[in-house]
DNA sequence: CTAATGACAAACT
DNA sequence: CAGTTTGCCATTA
């Protein structure tokens, strides 16, 4: 897995699972709200692409990434084993037809929660 | 380089 | 809210 991703990007997937990581229990955050964060204001594309690659992460909650409707779009990329919505429920987080309960009331904004990264 | 795809978002219908 | 179209950016063929 020497291909991974180029260096160069790796500090934006870096951004974004700090973010994710730093994404309180029982709330969610969007792509859009985490690509606005750290300045890629279309790049929700690239912020989804960096939870595929999360998987190589051991730490990396993507479950409590969903996109702006608060719908699991990445629930299918989960092991079965632990579905993203079990794992999101364990959370505190109830989701109903594969979509967050409340999404509006949980929703987590970095750009509004996070004051500085301390990078 | 061009075309197609994707864990998305915004605008319009 | 749901469905369709366009835009964005990176990866792959």
């Amino acid at each position: 897995m020497d291909r991974k991703i180029s260096e160069k990007n790796k500090d934006f997937f870096e951004q974004v699972y700090q973010i994710v990581q730093l994404i309180p229990k029982g709330r969610v955050t969007s792509y859009g709200a985490i690509a606005n964060y750290l300045g890629a204001k279309s790049g929700a594309r690239m912020v989804g692409w960096a939870m595929n690659a999360s998987h190589q992460l051991p730490n990396v909650p993507a479950h409590r990434v969903v996109n702006r409707l608060g719908l699991l779009s990445g629930k299918a990329h989960f092991p079965d084993n632990r579905p993203m919505q079990e794992q999101l429920e364990a959370e505190g987080v109830l989701i109903k037809e594969d979509k967050v309960v409340d999404f509006e009331t949980i929703f987590w904004d970095p750009s509004k929660e996070i004051e500085d990264l301390s990078l």
